[in-house]
DNA sequence: CTGAAAGCGCTTACAG
DNA sequence: CTGAAAGCGCTTACAG
């Protein structure tokens, strides 16, 4: 908009209690839907603000109340997929409380992490909802208990001091290795990447221990790039393991679509030559050919559970920490076939 | 975290000031990094905050101070990669300029969108970047520049009196049909979905102008869902048209990856029987088989351009409005083929 | 139900 | 370079 006068001097709480001949105490009380005062006294009020075009001003309310209405969230990547889905979440039910969210992306950097939660409180947010960065150490906790200012952890879980809202990883893992034992496979490999942190960590203690509850080796943990294009070129990998798997499990669909694209480059049918399964579930999955078997994680349903909890804590500071983790659901497509024909 | 006493009485300017032995003045220059103060006094009203872990309150300076260092982002979807990305663009360059962005979904409904500017200019937001919903009217542009509220509209250009920034979306579709006449292409047909709004309207003219300058029939404009699994199952609407097409050109990727899908499940060769052409080239174009031709739009970049003009308006809000349109790039990749084979 | 007063934590002139 | 004062626009007791 093309304004030279930005600041308009915008009509103030007095101005509309001065029209509608109140109060500026009686003002206040209207807009904050107090029952205090009567039915022709709040219309007078609200055809004043009409009038004048009033518009609230948190910033002053705030400085006041103590509460800005405001929560922040920090994720580690915002083009993932994954990343956008679970704010989504976030966003809709904290908009729907009324309040908004203030979104930082801190790239996986524990540095710039810091200055992200410094800045989130000089903003004066009511709570953070962050998933925090691989090598995230205590002191972040210390610092916000400190504060007083409520954190709630989304998807991986760093403190036991803190609220959780995350996904039964370990369970996904499990759910996966069992439909392929199922299935008849034994050799399964698992296609991992990205930084070490404690979804990471369940995941392949998960994967460890469900192999292990078969009698699987449970030793062929394959890393593999980030970008999807180098993923595809890095299939090979798979097959130059101590034995060759019959099946791979991935971190994610990422991995999952990459290989999947590596495969088909050379010649390896999924669900005939190799069984595939992903993680995650997202709506790609359904859209590959074949389509691809994926464990859902939900990331929607996660971030909202992840806003709960704050908005919970924010009516409650006195809750105890607690956790919210969603089951995961395999969701059986056509990534994975019989291991009997391979072994033929 | 568990802390019952949620406002443990942070340090303020004052303290900070009395514990340095200065003025209260003197320590918001020093804040401020104002070059009036002394690097001996500047030191040690740094060191007072040091020790007394005084955190900068934004919502009292703002009170004062009329600026926010706030930029609020309404998109009106959230779980769309192609919008992820886009935000990802505007986050980095408004954190790179010390603000921080407060996000909202307005879910393409125009009355949403009203709540949600209201709201942010009630947190006092300095400017709005906004993808406008579809259907919305100068009415939001009037009340912003009424408000004297800078605004600036991406990737949807609504109203000539605000900034923009987008894409060249006919010079896509150009790019697309003249690629795929030189490939010998008459019958393409154009697949779209989703809500008309400007965006909309220039790539369905971009296409009918480039189709007619090239002679061919620009009318196989063809609807279908916007949920990728059901596009798969509307493939056939392809081949219900008054002739049959040789290629075909996608609204979006996510059109693109639907079709191939359903393309596949009927046996049809894409890049044999028929080429493919995608919009916006997001990552999986890459990773689909055979890989996905695609008109990149390249969405961060919109990202940043919008927030660098909000920024700059910011800084001289006497500027003419201006658009920053950026150009697309075809990239070619494996999906389309020659006409002559297909006429056999 | 309503009014007058104080104060939230800063910044902004204005003197010195 | 520094201090004392006023004020940004609200909310919060506290009286009436």
């Amino acid at each position: 908009m093309v304004s030279g006068d930005r600041k308009k001097s915008r009509a103030t709480l007095l101005d509309v209690a001065r029209r509608a001949n109140v109060s500026r105490a009686t003002a206040s009380l209207v807009i904050r839907n107090s029952p205090l005062v009567g039915a022709a006294t709040r219309s007078r009020v609200e055809a004043a603000m009409e009038e004048l075009g009033y518009v609230y001003n948190m910033g002053a309310a705030r400085l006041r109340a103590e509460r800005s209405q405001t929560v922040g969230v920090i994720v580690p990547n915002l083009t993932n997929p994954f990343f956008a889905e679970l704010l989504a979440g976030i966003e809709s039910v904290v908009d729907a409380a009324g309040m908004v969210v203030l979104l930082a992306n801190s790239a996986d950097q524990v540095d710039r992490q810091n200055t992200l939660v410094r800045r989130m409180r000089e903003h004066g947010v009511d709570g953070i909802i962050v998933c925090p960065a691989a090598g995230t150490g205590v002191e972040l906790f210390e610092r916000l208990a400190d504060w007083g200012l409520p954190l709630v952890q989304v998807l991986r879980h760093f403190s036991a001091q803190a609220d959780y809202a995350g996904v039964d990883y370990a369970g996904g893992m499990r759910q996966a290795v069992d439909y392929l034992s199922s299935l008849g496979h034994e050799r399964i490999a698992f296609a991992v990447h990205g930084p070490v942190h404690p979804a990471y960590q369940e995941r392949v203690d998960g994967f460890r221990d469900a192999m292990c509850s078969h009698g699987h080796d449970a030793s062929m943990i394959v890393r593999v790039p980030s970008k999807i294009a180098q993923i595809a070129e890095a299939t090979q990998l798979l097959f130059e393991q101590k034995a060759e798997p019959t099946a791979v499990i991935c971190f994610n669909d990422v991995i999952a679509l990459g290989l999947a694209a590596g495969l088909y480059d050379r010649g390896i049918a999924i669900g005939r030559d190799l069984s595939l399964v992903g993680f995650d579930d997202v709506t790609d999955a359904e859209a590959v050919r074949p389509r691809l078997t994926s464990v859902s994680t939900m990331p929607v349903a996660i971030g909202e559970n992840a806003a709960r909890l704050l908005l919970e804590r924010l009516a409650d500071p006195a809750l105890q920490p607690r956790r919210l983790v969603n089951r995961t659901t395999l969701h059986v497509r056509q990534s994975c076939g019989p291991a009997a024909v391979l072994t033929l």
